[in-house]
DNA sequence: CCCTATTTTGAGCTTTCATTCTAATTTGAG
DNA sequence: CTCAAATTAGAATGAAAGCTCAAAATAGGG
């Protein structure tokens, strides 16, 4: 991987491993698969993956960081972060698609996923529960309920956008922040 | 399967393939593994159902059934239906992990699945909306849009309760209700 | 008790999976 | 241009997948 024919081959792979997860979940991604898509042999695989699994893992993480949004200064708003989300879960469905795939089935399988996503979910409750408090001082002592139950409707939201391609996220996020 | 044998075998290849769907997802629910924990073999499991997607989807149909809170009167509450599905997911556990799991990694593979699980969230936030505008009959012209935060919210704990044994559902959905 | 329909057995088939290996090709620093 | 290192090709491996089938065992209505 010091040459560049094999940086942008990896990079192919892990787009290739991405659409197929996004697209069929951790069945459709086969060595076969990833490889006919990447537009490249096992041989070529195998010499920048160790195994299967570390291919699928990379992608995996590189997803649960996507779902963070972009680090605001210290004066980011609930409306800041709820329309972040938004516009990754629009703009980037397919990694938006890979992260709850395996936070629900990939997190089942493998305790370190698991691990992953719960921390990435802790962090992503405690900005919201700042930016509540900030919104509202008086609710402060239920600032982390609230953001709790916020980041849980935005990823049933999200959830549920995956679905349905109609479901209009924006506009119900919008009116989650009115409640 | 019109022997008592046939009837008791069925139903425990389908137990079976519901644990195993639980703890390891879909790549868990092979053929083998559904026999050697129902006590069977391939030509049994073969002789009740034509294929291993028919025994994996009849498990799938339950489990979107069984996420229905019982039909209850016409005068059935808010707090009523959300106790309902906090029950659900804590008295079975695994069958509310099929759900999940189904729902965002079998729902993008199969268009029947798909259409299941949003034919049955659509009758579900009826029912919540039609309990929120009896409770709060000002708020009655956003009670679909409450609906569905709830229920996304509820989805949303759901999916962490999943990953989290900690995660204390019941006391999450409360403070729902005070929302 | 008998006889047919049902169920179970268990070996084995075909396909596909992840992975490996060697030889050929390509890269790029000196 | 050269040559060692990196990359790719492509066939081949063994393991495990889903599934089939003919024969043996069993169930249960008559």
């Amino acid at each position: 991987m010091t040459y560049r024919a094999g940086i942008a081959t990896r990079s192919r792979i892990l787009d290739a491993a991405r659409g197929l997860l996004s697209e069929g979940g951790l069945e459709a991604a086969t060595v076969k698969a990833i490889c006919a898509r990447a537009g490249i042999l096992p041989g070529s695989f195998y010499n920048l993956f160790k195994s299967k699994e570390e291919a699928v893992l990379t992608v995996v993480r590189d997803a649960i960081a996507a779902v963070e949004p972009v680090a605001a200064g210290p004066e980011e708003t609930v409306a800041d972060l709820v329309n972040a989300f938004v516009r990754f879960v629009n703009t980037e469905p397919v990694i938006a698609r890979v992260y709850l795939i395996i936070a629900v089935s990939g997190g089942v399988t493998d305790p370190s996923i698991r691990r992953r996503v719960l921390r990435h979910h802790q962090a992503r409750v405690e900005r919201f529960s700042n930016a509540l408090t900030c919104l509202q001082p008086r609710l402060a002592h239920r600032a982390d309920e609230r953001a709790e139950a916020l980041v849980a409707a935005l990823t049933g939201y999200a959830l549920h956008a995956t679905l349905d391609s109609d479901f209009d996220l924006a506009k119900h996020a919008e009116e989650l922040l009115q409640l």
